[in-house]
DNA sequence: ATCAATACGTTATAGCATAACATCGCCGCA
DNA sequence: TGCGGCGATGTTATGCTATAACGTATTGAT
Protein backbone atom coordinates (compact mmCIF):
# COMPACT_ATOMS: atom_id res chain seq x y z
CA UNK A 1 0.00 0.00 0.00
CA UNK A 2 0.98 3.83 -0.35
CA UNK A 3 0.56 3.93 3.38
CA UNK A 4 3.85 4.80 4.40
CA UNK A 5 5.33 8.00 2.39
CA UNK A 6 7.69 10.37 3.73
CA UNK A 7 6.56 13.34 3.82
CA UNK A 8 8.19 16.76 3.65
CA UNK A 9 7.86 18.64 6.74
CA UNK A 10 7.70 21.70 5.40
CA UNK A 11 4.09 21.30 4.02
CA UNK A 12 1.14 23.79 5.12
CA UNK A 13 -1.82 22.09 6.72
CA UNK A 14 -3.87 21.95 3.37
CA UNK A 15 -0.94 20.98 1.60
CA UNK A 16 -0.75 17.65 3.87
CA UNK A 17 -4.02 16.65 3.98
CA UNK A 18 -4.35 17.02 0.34
CA UNK A 19 -0.77 15.05 -0.32
CA UNK A 20 -2.29 12.42 2.84
CA UNK A 21 -5.13 11.70 0.67
CA UNK A 22 -3.60 11.06 -2.67
CA UNK A 23 -0.99 8.75 -0.91
CA UNK A 24 -3.77 6.61 0.45
CA UNK A 25 -5.99 6.49 -2.57
CA UNK A 26 -5.83 3.07 -4.32
CA UNK A 27 -6.27 5.26 -7.82
CA UNK A 28 -6.06 8.77 -8.85
CA UNK A 29 -8.83 11.54 -7.32
CA UNK A 30 -9.88 14.80 -8.71
CA UNK A 31 -9.69 17.58 -6.87
CA UNK A 32 -13.83 16.94 -6.13
CA UNK A 33 -12.46 13.90 -4.66
CA UNK A 34 -10.39 14.83 -2.44
CA UNK A 35 -12.52 17.51 -1.64
CA UNK A 36 -15.05 15.10 -0.08
CA UNK A 37 -12.43 12.97 1.62
CA UNK A 38 -11.42 16.16 3.54
CA UNK A 39 -14.82 17.52 4.15
CA UNK A 40 -14.53 16.19 7.61
CA UNK A 41 -11.02 18.15 8.29
CA UNK A 42 -12.88 20.90 7.69
CA UNK A 43 -12.42 22.03 4.23
CA UNK A 44 -15.14 23.59 2.24
CA UNK A 45 -14.14 25.13 -1.43
CA UNK A 46 -12.75 23.51 -4.48
CA UNK A 47 -10.19 26.58 -4.07
CA UNK A 48 -8.59 25.25 -1.19
CA UNK A 49 -7.82 22.10 -2.84
CA UNK A 50 -6.54 23.73 -6.22
CA UNK A 51 -3.86 26.23 -4.32
CA UNK A 52 -2.53 22.82 -2.49
CA UNK A 53 -2.45 20.86 -5.59
CA UNK A 54 -0.71 23.56 -7.58
CA UNK A 55 2.43 23.65 -4.69
CA UNK A 56 2.36 19.97 -4.79
CA UNK A 57 2.56 19.42 -8.37
CA UNK A 58 4.47 22.48 -8.62
CA UNK A 59 7.00 20.53 -6.09
CA UNK A 60 6.95 17.30 -7.96
CA UNK A 61 5.33 15.21 -5.24
CA UNK A 62 1.96 14.86 -7.05
CA UNK A 63 1.01 14.75 -10.88
CA UNK A 64 -1.80 15.90 -12.49
CA UNK A 65 -3.38 13.42 -15.33
CA UNK A 66 -4.50 15.28 -17.90
CA UNK A 67 -6.39 12.30 -19.80
CA UNK A 68 -8.29 12.01 -16.00
CA UNK A 69 -7.88 15.80 -15.00
CA UNK A 70 -6.94 13.81 -11.85
CA UNK A 71 -4.14 14.00 -9.27
CA UNK A 72 -1.53 10.87 -7.99
CA UNK A 73 1.06 11.22 -5.63
CA UNK A 74 4.12 10.88 -7.26
CA UNK A 75 5.61 7.18 -6.67
CA UNK A 76 9.00 8.31 -6.00
CA UNK A 77 9.30 8.20 -2.67
CA UNK A 78 11.97 11.41 -1.91
CA UNK A 79 13.36 12.64 -4.71
CA UNK A 80 11.07 13.55 -7.35
CA UNK A 81 12.43 12.32 -10.82
CA UNK A 82 13.86 15.22 -13.21
CA UNK A 83 12.84 15.12 -16.82
CA UNK A 84 10.50 13.48 -18.25
CA UNK A 85 7.45 10.89 -16.81
CA UNK A 86 5.40 8.36 -18.22
CA UNK A 87 2.58 7.37 -16.89
CA UNK A 88 1.11 3.95 -17.76
CA UNK A 89 -3.42 4.03 -16.64
CA UNK A 90 -5.18 0.94 -15.99
CA UNK A 91 -8.91 1.30 -16.89
CA UNK A 92 -9.79 -1.35 -15.03
CA UNK A 93 -8.03 -1.13 -11.24
CA UNK A 94 -7.33 2.64 -11.75
CA UNK A 95 -3.65 2.07 -10.72
CA UNK A 96 -0.60 4.11 -12.22
CA UNK A 97 2.25 3.16 -13.03
CA UNK A 98 5.31 5.67 -13.44
CA UNK A 99 8.51 5.75 -15.47
CA UNK A 100 11.28 7.43 -17.40
CA UNK A 101 12.95 6.93 -20.51
CA UNK A 102 15.97 8.44 -21.63
CA UNK A 103 15.72 7.02 -24.87
CA UNK A 104 12.33 8.99 -25.28
CA UNK A 105 13.27 12.05 -23.89
CA UNK A 106 15.81 11.94 -26.10
CA UNK A 107 14.17 11.31 -29.31
CA UNK A 108 11.86 14.55 -28.44
CA UNK A 109 14.91 16.13 -27.51
CA UNK A 110 16.27 16.03 -31.30
CA UNK A 111 13.08 17.04 -32.74
CA UNK A 112 12.86 19.81 -30.75
CA UNK A 113 16.55 20.65 -31.66
CA UNK A 114 15.77 19.96 -35.33
CA UNK A 115 12.39 22.34 -35.15
CA UNK A 116 13.25 24.47 -33.28
CA UNK A 117 10.69 24.40 -30.40
CA UNK A 118 11.17 24.95 -27.08
CA UNK A 119 9.51 22.49 -24.65
CA UNK A 120 8.81 23.62 -21.72
CA UNK A 121 6.90 20.33 -20.23
CA UNK A 122 5.50 16.95 -22.05
CA UNK A 123 2.95 14.87 -21.00
CA UNK A 124 3.21 11.41 -21.77
CA UNK A 125 0.05 9.09 -20.69
CA UNK A 126 -0.63 5.34 -21.59
CA UNK A 127 -4.65 4.36 -21.28
CA UNK A 128 -4.69 0.15 -20.60
CA UNK A 129 -5.25 -2.43 -18.89
CA UNK A 130 -2.69 -3.81 -16.49
CA UNK A 131 -1.25 -7.47 -15.93
CA UNK A 132 -2.72 -7.90 -13.01
CA UNK A 133 -6.57 -6.86 -14.37
CA UNK A 134 -5.55 -8.61 -17.13
CA UNK A 135 -4.90 -11.84 -15.78
CA UNK A 136 -8.38 -11.69 -13.53
CA UNK A 137 -10.55 -11.49 -16.78
CA UNK B 1 -3.63 27.98 -44.40
CA UNK B 2 -6.03 24.89 -43.72
CA UNK B 3 -8.86 26.12 -46.05
CA UNK B 4 -8.00 23.87 -48.89
CA UNK B 5 -8.49 19.94 -47.20
CA UNK B 6 -10.10 17.04 -48.91
CA UNK B 7 -13.32 16.18 -47.24
CA UNK B 8 -14.48 12.69 -46.75
CA UNK B 9 -17.91 12.66 -48.13
CA UNK B 10 -19.80 10.58 -46.41
CA UNK B 11 -19.99 13.12 -43.21
CA UNK B 12 -23.19 14.12 -42.02
CA UNK B 13 -24.19 17.47 -41.99
CA UNK B 14 -22.71 18.62 -38.44
CA UNK B 15 -19.75 16.47 -38.86
CA UNK B 16 -19.28 18.42 -41.84
CA UNK B 17 -19.50 21.55 -40.00
CA UNK B 18 -17.52 20.46 -37.15
CA UNK B 19 -14.30 19.66 -39.28
CA UNK B 20 -14.95 22.65 -41.36
CA UNK B 21 -14.64 24.99 -38.38
CA UNK B 22 -11.20 22.62 -37.00
CA UNK B 23 -10.08 22.94 -40.39
CA UNK B 24 -10.16 26.75 -40.89
CA UNK B 25 -9.02 27.68 -37.37
CA UNK B 26 -5.30 27.98 -37.05
CA UNK B 27 -5.07 26.75 -33.44
CA UNK B 28 -7.51 24.25 -31.51
CA UNK B 29 -10.89 24.78 -30.17
CA UNK B 30 -12.90 23.84 -27.23
CA UNK B 31 -16.31 22.16 -28.30
CA UNK B 32 -17.54 25.39 -27.08
CA UNK B 33 -16.05 27.57 -29.18
CA UNK B 34 -17.07 25.85 -32.43
CA UNK B 35 -20.79 25.97 -30.66
CA UNK B 36 -19.87 29.58 -31.35
CA UNK B 37 -19.07 29.31 -34.90
CA UNK B 38 -22.35 27.43 -35.87
CA UNK B 39 -24.44 29.57 -34.22
CA UNK B 40 -25.06 30.91 -37.71
CA UNK B 41 -25.84 27.76 -38.84
CA UNK B 42 -28.41 26.58 -36.38
CA UNK B 43 -26.37 24.41 -34.41
CA UNK B 44 -27.47 25.19 -30.56
CA UNK B 45 -26.21 22.29 -28.23
CA UNK B 46 -23.11 21.22 -26.86
CA UNK B 47 -24.22 17.38 -27.09
CA UNK B 48 -24.97 18.56 -31.18
CA UNK B 49 -21.14 19.64 -31.46
CA UNK B 50 -19.82 16.81 -29.17
CA UNK B 51 -21.42 14.20 -31.16
CA UNK B 52 -19.71 15.21 -34.29
CA UNK B 53 -16.49 15.10 -32.75
CA UNK B 54 -16.85 11.92 -31.55
CA UNK B 55 -17.67 10.52 -34.65
CA UNK B 56 -14.40 12.66 -36.40
CA UNK B 57 -12.06 11.29 -33.59
CA UNK B 58 -12.93 8.05 -34.30
CA UNK B 59 -12.23 8.20 -37.37
CA UNK B 60 -8.74 10.41 -36.86
CA UNK B 61 -10.26 13.00 -38.71
CA UNK B 62 -9.60 15.27 -35.86
CA UNK B 63 -7.64 14.73 -32.73
CA UNK B 64 -8.38 15.65 -28.96
CA UNK B 65 -5.73 17.29 -26.81
CA UNK B 66 -6.05 16.33 -23.03
CA UNK B 67 -3.91 19.06 -22.11
CA UNK B 68 -5.97 21.75 -23.62
CA UNK B 69 -9.68 20.24 -23.36
CA UNK B 70 -9.49 21.09 -27.41
CA UNK B 71 -9.44 19.51 -30.61
CA UNK B 72 -7.73 19.81 -33.62
CA UNK B 73 -8.47 18.65 -37.64
CA UNK B 74 -5.92 15.86 -38.63
CA UNK B 75 -2.83 17.40 -40.09
CA UNK B 76 -2.53 14.29 -41.99
CA UNK B 77 -4.73 15.13 -45.31
CA UNK B 78 -5.92 11.97 -46.95
CA UNK B 79 -4.88 8.85 -44.79
CA UNK B 80 -4.38 9.77 -40.90
CA UNK B 81 -1.87 8.10 -39.52
CA UNK B 82 -1.91 4.75 -37.77
CA UNK B 83 -0.31 3.89 -34.48
CA UNK B 84 1.48 6.66 -31.84
CA UNK B 85 1.20 10.60 -32.59
CA UNK B 86 2.93 13.31 -31.04
CA UNK B 87 1.34 16.90 -30.63
CA UNK B 88 3.80 19.98 -30.21
CA UNK B 89 1.67 22.80 -28.71
CA UNK B 90 2.85 26.25 -29.10
CA UNK B 91 2.00 28.35 -26.16
CA UNK B 92 2.71 31.50 -27.93
CA UNK B 93 0.38 30.97 -31.20
CA UNK B 94 -1.59 28.10 -30.55
CA UNK B 95 -0.69 26.20 -33.62
CA UNK B 96 -0.19 22.46 -33.09
CA UNK B 97 2.71 20.25 -34.70
CA UNK B 98 1.69 16.48 -35.59
CA UNK B 99 4.40 13.88 -36.06
CA UNK B 100 5.03 9.90 -35.05
CA UNK B 101 8.12 8.86 -34.01
CA UNK B 102 8.95 5.08 -34.09
CA UNK B 103 11.50 4.82 -32.10
CA UNK B 104 9.55 5.99 -29.06
CA UNK B 105 6.63 4.08 -30.44
CA UNK B 106 9.13 1.07 -29.84
CA UNK B 107 10.11 1.80 -26.68
CA UNK B 108 6.22 2.26 -25.11
CA UNK B 109 6.21 -0.93 -27.10
CA UNK B 110 8.73 -2.60 -25.38
CA UNK B 111 7.89 -1.29 -21.91
CA UNK B 112 4.36 -2.86 -22.48
CA UNK B 113 5.43 -6.07 -23.55
CA UNK B 114 7.58 -6.30 -20.12
CA UNK B 115 5.32 -5.41 -17.64
CA UNK B 116 2.70 -7.30 -19.47
CA UNK B 117 0.33 -4.17 -19.97
CA UNK B 118 -2.18 -3.60 -22.73
CA UNK B 119 -2.36 -0.47 -24.49
CA UNK B 120 -5.24 1.00 -25.94
CA UNK B 121 -3.90 4.43 -26.40
CA UNK B 122 -1.12 7.23 -26.14
CA UNK B 123 -1.55 10.19 -25.66
CA UNK B 124 1.22 12.74 -25.83
CA UNK B 125 1.72 16.50 -25.64
CA UNK B 126 4.71 18.42 -25.78
CA UNK B 127 3.88 22.41 -24.75
CA UNK B 128 6.28 24.84 -25.40
CA UNK B 129 6.72 27.94 -28.04
CA UNK B 130 7.76 27.09 -31.59
CA UNK B 131 10.34 28.26 -33.53
CA UNK B 132 8.53 31.56 -34.95
CA UNK B 133 7.34 32.71 -31.64
CA UNK B 134 10.51 32.54 -30.40
CA UNK B 135 11.89 34.71 -33.20
CA UNK B 136 9.45 37.20 -32.69
CA UNK B 137 10.34 37.49 -28.63
C1' DA C 1 6.74 48.47 14.09
C1' DT C 2 6.54 48.10 9.29
C1' DC C 3 6.30 45.82 5.13
C1' DA C 4 6.23 42.22 1.73
C1' DA C 5 5.22 37.65 0.63
C1' DT C 6 2.55 33.76 1.11
C1' DA C 7 -1.31 31.07 2.66
C1' DC C 8 -6.02 30.93 3.78
C1' DG C 9 -11.26 31.36 3.55
C1' DT C 10 -15.55 32.47 1.00
C1' DT C 11 -18.74 33.45 -2.65
C1' DA C 12 -19.67 33.56 -7.20
C1' DT C 13 -18.90 32.37 -11.83
C1' DA C 14 -16.87 30.34 -15.95
C1' DG C 15 -15.80 26.37 -18.80
C1' DC C 16 -16.14 21.40 -20.07
C1' DA C 17 -19.01 17.18 -20.66
C1' DT C 18 -22.89 13.93 -20.36
C1' DA C 19 -27.73 11.91 -18.97
C1' DA C 20 -32.21 11.18 -20.48
C1' DC C 21 -35.78 11.29 -23.65
C1' DA C 22 -38.27 12.20 -27.94
C1' DT C 23 -37.98 12.39 -32.93
C1' DC C 24 -36.56 11.83 -37.59
C1' DG C 25 -34.78 9.72 -41.81
C1' DC C 26 -32.69 6.07 -44.10
C1' DC C 27 -32.22 1.41 -45.59
C1' DG C 28 -33.15 -3.52 -45.88
C1' DC C 29 -36.66 -6.73 -45.99
C1' DA C 30 -41.24 -9.10 -45.60
C1' DT D 1 -46.36 -0.95 -49.23
C1' DG D 2 -45.52 -1.34 -44.75
C1' DC D 3 -42.73 -2.78 -40.95
C1' DG D 4 -38.52 -2.59 -37.98
C1' DG D 5 -33.85 -1.55 -36.90
C1' DC D 6 -30.40 1.74 -36.56
C1' DG D 7 -27.94 5.79 -36.43
C1' DA D 8 -28.20 10.82 -36.40
C1' DT D 9 -30.63 14.62 -34.56
C1' DG D 10 -32.82 18.04 -31.34
C1' DT D 11 -33.82 19.72 -26.62
C1' DT D 12 -33.66 20.25 -21.73
C1' DA D 13 -31.51 19.56 -17.70
C1' DT D 14 -27.69 18.38 -15.01
C1' DG D 15 -23.03 17.26 -13.36
C1' DC D 16 -18.11 17.80 -13.16
C1' DT D 17 -13.85 20.68 -13.50
C1' DA D 18 -11.48 25.07 -12.72
C1' DT D 19 -10.78 29.98 -11.78
C1' DA D 20 -11.99 35.14 -10.68
C1' DA D 21 -12.25 38.40 -7.22
C1' DC D 22 -12.35 39.73 -2.83
C1' DG D 23 -10.73 40.06 1.95
C1' DT D 24 -8.16 38.24 6.10
C1' DA D 25 -4.41 35.93 8.54
C1' DT D 26 0.26 34.42 9.20
C1' DT D 27 4.95 34.58 8.63
C1' DG D 28 9.43 36.47 8.53
C1' DA D 29 12.76 39.83 7.37
C1' DT D 30 14.43 44.74 7.96
ZN1 LIG E 1 6.68 11.26 -9.83
ZN1 LIG F 1 -5.47 -2.91 -13.48
ZN1 LIG G 1 -3.66 13.23 -37.34
ZN1 LIG H 1 4.07 29.75 -31.90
Amino acid sequence: MAHDHAMPTDLTRNQGLVLGALNHAPAPLSAYDILDLLRSEGLRAPLQIYRALDKLVERGLAHRLESLNAFVACADEHCHRKGLIAFAICEGCGKVDEFADPVIEERLGNWARETGFKTERTTMEIRGRCAECLKAA
